[in-house]
DNA sequence: ACCAATTTGTTCGTATGTATG
DNA sequence: TCATACATACGAACAAATTGG
């Protein structure tokens, strides 16, 4: 494809429409990284500022992403999840048509600290059963979550989780059959080395975070959970 | 305050609790930038390392914040910012005791770009009136926010915001007297630096950034608006 | 575009103290 | 008492980001 000059396009708005159409076509496809913008320079034998300008267009258009010092990435496409009463990670992303899976990562059990006795109405240091998972669509990480249990009530349920993979079906199994989000908390910020190796993502991209408080029928605090998510691949959408 | 060796508590936690202290009694004020972590380790007589420590479980507390090559600061307080059906600025932060003020940034009339005509259900090009505002609270900016009217009907909105200061005085002139918030589209991004400009916000921070469309009495769409919050100073809190 | 100074971030290695069995 | 594991503390060097010239 070539550049034409004095046509009454703007050389960078051509550079960008060959590039969006490369983008559309999958001949740089989702998250890959794009040639840098020097050999983009050569390529249509324009200065490197020409390709800085097209770029920049597709980033607020939400095609590229820039990360300095490591190069232009092909945005992938993100994901709508739903935050509302019932808050389900797989229902969340079957209704986009995306496979979902969890990873157990731990379980413990754990003293509460002041933060997590506060969510659940516990004494500070009263036991908590505790699982770390991560969540993964289409075989992305997406998601890494902390989830905590008040103790005498959901014991063992660090175990079943490794068996149903599932909260849902594990709360089931201590009674809970149905329970409801009753606040959440979203916040962004930027990962640790530890969150950006678990999510695989760098670290100058931000988290965001969501805290969940969820409630069994009957109003008791059954679940505190704090889910640390990609920025680039996911947003939160509340329906009011 | 002096660092007691061999005492059963760890030297660095022992920092911790005099650094906390200091924060809490205003000797180091919200974003004020601490002494280096050299210094600290000299003060204290201790490796940098140790500083780290304590400065890491202070971080992880929300204390403070640590940026590279800028230095060590105290976080300042994190405002609560209730996302509902009736989601208001002023009322938000008075809420919580918090004064609030609103900047009138530009106003100006513009075609609808595809995504603005889609959220509003209009043909892309129709006319929208655009209002750019800021947010501060306690003479601190924490927003800035773009907003979109369908043109005939709220002609000159512009100039009453001007004169009005609110958006809710504003849409009462055109008739509306209660508008609703359908649904939020939150998300997280990194700032360009324009909008770090305009936030008086380092580029290395997160923003929230929160896509809202608010609707009349009879379901009409009134307004789409994208608000852009400092990150570490916002958190949205989501009531279901 | 570049350099220099400053500051935090990371990764080695080493030594010591503490808790456990 | 010995062995082991883990957290604590220190030192050195280098990497990465920011700032100002």
């Amino acid at each position: 494809m070539e550049i034409t000059r004095e046509s009454g396009v703007a050389v960078w708005r051509q550079i960008q429409q060959i590039l969006e159409r490369e983008i559309r076509e999958q001949t740089f496809r989702p998250g890959a990284r794009l040639p840098t913008e020097a050999e983009l320079a050569r390529r249509f034998m324009v200065n490197r500022h020409t390709v800085r300008q097209a770029i920049a267009r597709l980033e607020d258009r939400g095609l590229l992403r820039t990360d300095q010092g490591r190069g232009t990435f092909v945005q992938e496409a993100v994901i709508d999840y739903q935050v509302s009463r019932k808050t389900r990670f797989s229902e969340n992303l079957s209704r986009q048509n995306r496979t979902s899976d969890r990873v157990l990562l731990t379980t413990a059990d754990l003293p509460a600290s002041t933060e997590i006795a506060r969510a659940l109405r516990l004494r500070r240091g009263a036991m908590v059963a505790y699982v770390l998972c991560a969540g993964e669509t289409d075989g992305r990480r997406i998601s890494v979550s902390a989830h905590y249990f008040p103790k005498p009530r959901f014991d063992g349920i660090g175990a079943l989780m490794a068996e149903t993979k599932s909260f849902t079906h594990a709360m089931r199994r201590f009674g809970v059959e149905d329970y409801a989000r009753q606040t959440t908390r979203i916040l962004a910020k930027m990962p640790t080395s530890e969150e950006a190796r678990l999510l695989a993502m760098p670290r100058n991209r931000p988290l965001i975070v969501t805290e969940g408080l969820n409630i069994d029928g009957s109003g008791n605090r059954v679940e505190y959970c704090v889910t640390k998510f990609v920025g680039d691949l996911v947003q939160m959408l509340v329906e009011h």
